[in-house]
DNA sequence: GATGAATGAGTCTTCATTCAT
DNA sequence: AATGAATGAAGACTCATTCAT
């Protein structure tokens, strides 16, 4: 409980909290008591509860996006690319699993220009997918009937590690991560060479080393 | 806005705020006065602000797992009943946007027994799907890694419509769903006669007529 | 204490602890208290602790203006329009002695248009001074240096009442009127048949009669 | 902004703020913040927030008095006195426009003690009013009809000053001491060799001049 | 001399709910 | 069937103040 600093203790407390009974249903006294601060200490740290919730989906975008981009630049090529876009979001929505739930689900939580620069933030993600898409189909190494509700499938697909996915259980996320890629390359009937695409046949990086690059060089920068 | 029995308004209403803003962020006042009604007034028809959610959520999955079930008796093979599924899951959640999305996502603010009630109801009907993959991989005409993780997989792509479907976009529910059960075949590299399956090849029923059939049993019923 | 309509308690109980500890000092609580309802009860009536203030300063300011134009309406002639004025003035300032005192002094705590639409209410009422004297230098039957600053006097001097003025004390309020109408017409140096003008010589209304005379008009309208 | 030792500038940035907000109305970040300095820093030169507004309303009241009865001194006949006192006050609320206005009106934010020795400070100051118009009456040089009353009204009349004087306006604060002399000379019907007695026939010293004298000797003693 | 961290008690306001009418 | 009045508990947030550094 009493871990890191106090900052860090009241960042890890909304996330978990946040993740477990929504924004609206957490309130400031759960999030004082759960970082183990008096509740008005908590204001000496945030201006706002809503900061909080901003801090946690911002930043949560903001690397998946450049771990995206970054992992983009690695595999030139549209199969691999995907199954490696699949396999990093597995990754994140799997270790990062309570920051990235609250990131998916508590934006509409936001209001005015905070949820708008959020939604530009997803948006511009989401382009990272139906781009793929839209040259594996041009290329012809994909077939599939619509680019942009596939880009809704997989994304939903993949998002929903967060939802049932348990650290503690039987299943390795690296697992998860190859099946989940798999079942994408198998969604949208990848080919390589002509024959069916496996994701086992694919040379992807390590999904925590291209986050962890990634993050580093945002951190460096912002 | 004043179309309807008092109660089918207050349903209503409650259904569009919990949707838009969740459970937790809606306040009563707020339903009472979308459904056009006093406060007091209010508590004529409900006793608990938790009854109206769990009336929505109780309805939805019900209605939803027997629809699936009387799909699942209508198409006996395997590859037909997981594209049955999925179409049927699709419309659900396009035409039922709301309903569906305060079913999947406020479940969590739900408490004792009532959590558990709905848990167990979501957990028979993810069963229907697991099964279908199971059978299909014991026979041979699909080809998945795990199952289990297929089956979250593939429910996690279907409920997603209800985040992102617009009703007056320019897609219909029809092509998404077509759509979506091809994607489906895919993931799962599913065959017919050993050459990969398209949903397009299949003759299934209209979601429509299966879940209408469903919900008047089940009004019979209870 | 618990006389009346619960709304005119509550207005009652704020006159009486704005007046007595000013608008920032007062807190909700003690209104709640002090009207005899619960804290919560409080807001069935209010929306606002402005809304409170606002009610006081805007019924006062627009009673006295209501009033003062009535008066002058009475008397065609500037000496005696200035001792009715300012036994008007007086009168209101005594027996609605606390709220006058909430409406000369707490209007710096109201906001935004609220404020300016109480601030030009205000001009209007010192405007009907202003012209008295005007009229008055320019008829001969005042000498003052300077119109604008005399009215400024005046007021002040009037106002005044509310600071120090109790019910209770020795002095009737018809009194502290004549001595102060007495004053004024000194302090403008105002003649009457080319003699010095004495309040006595005067024959005004009286200030309840033409007070309560404008309320009701007002009353009857708003 | 950074004029001045730190005590001073915490001593002027809580004159504005409680001129403009009140005391109640102020709160200490706010004055840390006028002042230009940290919040826990301001405790080094405080102990209280009341201890502020006593020095405000002390050292006002004392110098005023201080001031008065030197004034007093210096003419001794008491309509001369009287124009005197006036344009002193005058003078003291347009120059320490802020401060005389907190001395007046934040009074009632005392308690106990330190309320009751403010009011004696100014029931003196009171006194030295009530006395000069006592001996005009007695003297003859003077016609009102009742001394405590008369002595009010001149001294709301002259303290409004605080409330509407602009020192950037077009009226410098000389003339507005004439005026008020001159209608003060009115309002008590003050002669002088039998006839009606005006400011500008009086020989007054200038009021910045007894003030500071006055100071001087106050700081010389305390 | 200065400040960041901390806090108990307080701020205004809204919550879900009850009840007499 | 409908509602105005009422309320204890809780909502987010600020208060004046202290203290270790």
């Amino acid at each position: 409980m009493s871990v890191g600093s106090t900052e860090e203790r009241i960042q890890q407390a909304s996330v978990r909290l946040f993740a477990t009974k929504g924004f609206a249903g957490t309130g400031i006294r759960d999030i004082a008591a759960e970082a183990g601060i008096s509740l008005a200490s908590l204001y000496h740290y945030i201006s706002n509860k809503e900061d909080l919730l901003v801090a946690i989906v911002e930043t949560g975008q903001r690397r998946l996006t450049a771990a995206a981009e970054l992992q983009l630049q690695r595999c030139p090529e549209p199969v691999s690319q995907l199954a490696g876009l699949v396999k990093l979001h597995v990754w994140v929505h799997g270790v990062r699993q309570q920051s990235a739930l609250v990131a998916d689900t508590e934006v509409r939580s936001l209001t005015g220009p905070r949820l708008e620069g959020m939604l530009a933030l997803r948006d511009g993600y989401q382009r990272l997918w139906r781009d793929v898409l839209d040259a594996g189909k041009e290329v012809g190494v994909m077939d599939l009937l619509n680019p942009k509700l596939t880009s809704f499938a997989l994304l939903e697909m993949c998002t929903g590690i967060s939802h049932w996915y348990s650290p503690t259980g039987e299943l390795s996320l690296d697992h998860v991560g190859d099946v989940f890629a798999d079942a994408a390359l198998g969604l949208v009937r990848a080919t390589r060479d002509g024959r069916p695409a496996r994701a086992v046949d694919l040379d992807l990086p390590e999904p925590s080393e291209v986050y962890d690059e990634a993050v580093a060089v945002l951190g460096a920068v912002s």
